[in-house]
DNA sequence: TAGAAAATAGCGGTAAACCACTATTTAATT
DNA sequence: AATTAAATAGTGGTTTACCGCTATTTTCTA
């Protein structure tokens, strides 16, 4: 009996390419394709893949939340992470709700059909890239467990308002606060995503698709 | 005769969904594969495709380059841009060099192939966004042309260690350059850019694959 | 309903970014 | 050889970001 194997990503480039290239494998069959988390959570209800190939970033859900609610109510769903972000707190946070695998869309052929066959069967997958990453982020942070980030709604809403560019007074007035409260948001925006200033809260929330 | 398209992509996920799209279309036929930019210079010598889908990031050679050596010297083939990016400068940038279109990666099936049979007929293709982006672009600049900007050798180096997380010091301690200098390439990067703080620099430089 | 987290606002201060200039030297190109 | 673009460096200034605090109110949640 082969693999049952859901894909949820909204570009069909994307979920065609993967059916071509599982269309040779004998022992994985594609059973359900889902362009957004609501058809995702509604359709897996019925047919219950073995593993799900769970894009980072679909339309109207992110993939904390989908991965989370999905483990909740079908743990035995087996669920591979597909993005194209190499950002470690992002697969951090994916492996520790507990997925199974972290897949980079710029694998090959034989990678991809490997780590469906290792999440199958119970195992861990990283794509290689990301194994020295979180080797060399183990060894930063041997000092204390790091928990992973979740950025609250207003923080999410500055960081947006940062991004396009718009200065923490201009971003006071939008959101009709004092500036200090923007700066305040700023800074625990940079203390959350460990970075050092501006640029690097940009590149995490572009790489991440936190906005 | 089929129209005979080369696609130029490093993901073979991208390659196998454009191919897996354009199985059932009769009137296409891909070709070519390439997977970096020395091998379709060399591949496209011998089969000079209709189409050309080329993609903005691949790993050896930027799109921008690919598309004037190409257009240069094989002037007959129509190349259709592919990528993930829709920012607006990158688009005008390989329009003006001579591209025919450019799709964007979210597109569906039906878009790629209209975009593909369009551009072999001689006509122009933009994935709809990009109308819309292109139309606000000229109401902005309506006053004089914007000439397409390429950053200058230091420009990039300099963002890149913007992106890195680097002030502007850090960066002429690294570079052994003089404060001053730094702030020079920087304030220049902003107006080339037409962005107005860092966030806006490397939000473009990330979603343009400029560094 | 008590405790925690989030959102709000403030103070005082330093560091960094941003801006408009000028100006010299060094490639690149015609 | 002449022109242009790039890279370099400067002055002098304003604005913004960054940092570490404290503290109150609101909202969530166990």
């Amino acid at each position: 009996m082969p693999i049952k194997l859901a894909i949820a990503d909204d570009h069909p480039i994307v979920t065609k390419g993967i059916c071509n290239i599982l269309r040779d494998a004998v022992n994985v069959e594609v059973t359900d394709i889902y362009a957004n988390g609501t058809a995702l959570l509604k359709g897996i209800k019925e047919s219950q893949p073995d593993v799900l190939l769970l894009d980072m970033h679909l339309p109207d859900m992110s993939g904390p939340e989908l991965a989370a609610s999905i483990l909740k109510n079908y743990p035995q769903v087996r669920i591979l992470v597909l993005s194209s972000s190499d950002v470690i707190f992002q697969v951090k946070k994916m492996l520790k709700l507990g997925c199974m695998g972290y897949l980079l869309k710029d694998s090959d052929e034989t990678t991809i059909l490997q780590a469906i066959e290792t999440v199958y069967k119970g195992g861990q997958f990283l794509s290689p890239a990301l194994n020295q990453l979180l080797i060399e982020d183990m060894f930063r942070n041997k000092k204390s467990e790091k928990k992973t980030t979740t950025l609250t709604r207003r923080e999410k809403e500055v960081l947006q308002l940062i991004i396009d560019e718009h200065t923490n007074q201009e971003i006071a007035d939008k959101l009709f606060l004092s500036l200090h409260t923007v700066e305040n948001h700023r800074i625990s925006l940079l203390h959350k995503l460990e970075v050092k200033n501006t640029a690097g809260l940009v590149k995490v929330a572009l790489q991440t698709g936190l906005v």
